[in-house]
RNA sequence: GGCGGCAUAGCCAAGUGGUAAGGCAGAGGACUGCAAAUCCUUUAUUCCCCAGUUCAAAUCUGGGUGCCGCCUCCA
C-alpha cells in the first residue's frame, strides 16, 4: 500500500517520498484577502486539508503553511473604496476567511504568514537574485531576467519562444524582456509602501510565495498545491525565484487542482459568473457544500449546480442513515443467539482495504466514497435482515465497522459531523420516555396519538423511525 | 498561433491491458398500522468516431471530431 500523488512537474502519478521520514511540509496558495473567497476558492483550500487528514491517518506528522496575500493591487483598490485601510481590509476578510472555513470543517494550517509582515524577507531575495544576475532594476523596479533561468517554463511545458508567440504579456520599457515579471515596484503616491535598496516600493505577487515558504518550510519541502490557473505563471514564477536563489530544486510535488464550473464556464472573478462560499452556505448544510467538493477528483473539473448540490446532499444522507442505525444498534444490549459477525467482519476488512487503496491513489475522494456506499449497502443488508439479532459476535463487528466510519467518513474525508452534541442528560431520557409512550399507544391501536408525537418531534427537527428493534430517532 | 487536458447510462461519476464501482433520477416488487428507512430486480453487450498493436483495449498507438483550460489578475 503505497501513496501515489500526481505531480504537475512530471505528468504522472508518483510514488511519495517525503524528504524526512514520516515528516510532511506543504505550502498552499492562500487567498488574497480583499472579499469573501467563492467556492471555486473553497475547492482550492479543501484540497490540502484532504491531503492533511489522509496524511495524518497515514501516521505522518503534517506541517502545513497557507499564505494570505494582503498587499496588492486589488487590496488598494478595494480599500480606496471602501475608505479604509489595507490592514482593516485584510482583517476583515482574514475573519471572514476563518468563519468560512472552520463552517466547511477545513482544519487550519499551522502558519498563516501574511504578505506584509515578511517583506524584509522578500527584499533579502530580492537582493540575492540581483546579485547573481537573475533580477535587475529598472526605475525603482526589479524584475527577475527569465532569460537567466535556463529551466523556465518547466512546469507548465512552455517555452520561451512559445509565450512570445503568444504575447499577450505587458510590453513594457523598463523590462529588458516582456516575459520579465516583477519582484518589487516602485510606489506610486498615496500607495502603501517600504523601504528598500531600489527606493520605496512593494513586492511583486510571485515573491511572496517564495520567501515565506523558505522561511517557514526551508529551501526544500515536499508539497506544493494551488489551483491549476495559478501554475502560469505564478507557479512557474516562484520556482524560478526559489530556484535561482538557491540553486537546487525547491519543491518536490507540486499538485493543482481543478476548477469549479458554472455551466460548464470558468468560474472566475473577472468573468462575473461566481459564487461566494459564504452565499452557497446560506442556501445549502455546510457538510452538504463539503461532501460535493470532494466528489469528484481533486484535479477534475466539476461543474456547480443546484442539481448537483442536492444529489450530494441525498448521496450524503444515505450515509448519514447508515452510520445512525449502528449507532442506534450499538446503544442496545446485545440478545443471545447464535448470528455470526465474520460476515459483518470480512466486509469490514475488504471495505478497508479497498478506502486505503482508493486514497493512496493521488486522493481519489470520489473512489473512496463509492466504496463508503458499497460498505452502507452492505451493512443495511445485514441488519435489516428478518434473521438479524444483535449478538455479541454482531456488535464487535459492527464497532469495528463504525471505526472504519469515523476514521474515513469523519476524520479523513470530514463529511460526517457529530450532531448530538446538543444533547444533555436530560435529552435522552425525555425522548426515551416519549418514544415509550407512544409505543404503549401503538400497542393499544392508538395510531393516532402515536403519529401525533412523531409528528411534533418532527417539528422539533426530532426524526423517528419504527424498526424491529424498537423505534430510534436522531436529530435532522 | 503555441501548449495542456477531457470525451464512460437520462444526469453526476470511478475505472490506464483481463471482460463496465458508486450516487441521483426512472420502472417493478418486498417490508410497514401509516410513515421513514432499507432491501431485491431492472436501466451501458459497451465506454465520441475510424484504423492499428494484442490471446485480450474504455484502458496502449496513429488519425479524426467535439468540448474545456492556460499563454493576462485569477483557486
Amino acid at each position: 500500500m503505497t501513496l501515489k500523488v500526481y505531480n504537475s512537474l512530471s505528468g504522472e502519478k508518483e510514488i511519495f517520498k517525503t524528504l524526512e521520514d514520516k515528516k510532511v511540509k506543504i505550502y498552499s496558495c492562500g487567498p488574497t484577502v480583499y472579499d469573501y473567497f467563492h467556492i471555486g476558492n473553497a475547492r482550492a483550500f479543501m484540497v490540502p486539508d484532504i491531503i492533511k487528514r489522509y496524511l495524518t491517518y497515514k501516521g505522518y506528522d503534517v506541517l502545513h503553511v497557507m499564505n494570505f496575500t494582503d498587499i496588492d493591487d486589488k487590496m488598494i483598490n478595494r480599500a480606496n473604496e471602501e475608505g479604509i485601510s489595507v490592514q482593516e481590509l485584510a482583517n476583515r476578510f482574514i475573519t471572514a476567511f476563518f468563519e468560512d472555513i472552520e463552517r466547511l470543517n477545513i482544519r487550519k494550517a499551522d502558519i498563516y504568514p501574511k504578505a506584509t509582515e515578511h517583506i524584509d524577507d522578500m527584499i533579502e531575495m530580492v537582493n540575492r537574485l540581483v546579485e547573481d544576475g537573475f533580477a535587475y532594476e529598472s526605475n525603482g523596479d526589479v524584475y527577475f531576467r527569465v532569460s537567466k533561468f535556463s529551466e523556465y517554463g518547466k512546469l507548465s511545458k512552455k517555452n520561451l519562444d512559445d509565450l512570445v508567440a503568444g504575447a499577450r504579456v505587458e510590453v513594457s520599457d523598463k523590462k529588458e524582456n516582456p516575459l520579465d515579471f516583477v519582484l518589487w515596484k516602485a510606489s506610486k503616491d498615496g500607495e502603501p509602501s517600504w523601504e528598500s535598496p531600489w527606493g520605496a516600493g512593494r513586492p511583486g505577487w510571485h515573491i511572496e510565495c517564495s520567501a515565506m515558504s523558505k522561511r517557514y518550510l526551508g529551501e526544500e519541502f515536499d508539497i506544493h498545491t494551488g489551483g491549476v490557473d495559478l501554475t502560469f505563471p505564478h507557479h512557474e514564477n516562484e520556482i524560478a525565484q526559489s530556484e535561482a536563489c538557491c540553486d537546487h530544486k525547491v519543491v518536490n510535488y507540486w499538485l493543482h487542482n481543478g476548477y469549479i464550473n458554472i455551466d460548464g464556464e470558468k468560474m472566475s472573478k473577472s468573468l462575473g459568473n461566481f459564487f461566494t462560499t459564504r452565499e452557497i452556505l446560506n442556501k445549502y448544510p455546510a457538510e452538504v457544500v463539503r461532501f460535493f467538493l470532494i466528489s469528484n477528483h481533486y484535479r477534475s473539473p466539476i461543474n456547480f449546480s443546484d442539481q448537483e448540490l442536492d444529489n450530494s446532499a441525498k448521496s450524503l444522507n444515505k450515509l448519514e442513515n447508515t452510520v445512525n442505525k449502528i449507532d442506534s444498534l450499538l446503544a442496545l444490549e446485545v440478545v443471545a443467539g447464535d448470528l455470526s459477525g465474520a460476515e459483518l467482519l470480512s466486509v469490514y476488512q475488504e471495505k478497508k482495504e479497498k478506502l486505503i487503496e482508493a486514497m493512496d491513489d493521488d486522493f481519489n475522494t470520489a473512489l473512496a466514497i463509492g466504496v463508503l456506499h458499497e460498505l452502507a449497502k452492505e451493512v443495511n443488508r445485514f441488519v435489516n435482515n428478518p434473521t438479524f439479532e444483535l449478538t455479541a459476535e454482531v456488535k464487535v463487528s459492527l464497532e469495528k465497522i463504525k471505526g472504519l466510519f469515523d476514521n474515513f467518513a469523519k476524520d479523513v474525508l470530514g463529511i460526517l459531523v457529530e450532531k448530538k452534541e446538543g444533547n444533555n442528560d436530560l435529552v435522552d431520557p425525555l425522548i426515551s420516555l416519549l418514544l415509550d409512550v407512544r409505543e404503549k399507544s401503538r400497542q393499544n391501536k392508538n395510531y393516532q396519538l402515536a403519529d401525533e408525537i412523531r409528528d411534533r418531534l418532527d417539528e422539533l427537527g426530532i426524526e423517528v423511525k419504527d424498526t424491529p428493534q424498537g423505534a430510534e430517532w436522531s436529530l435532522k
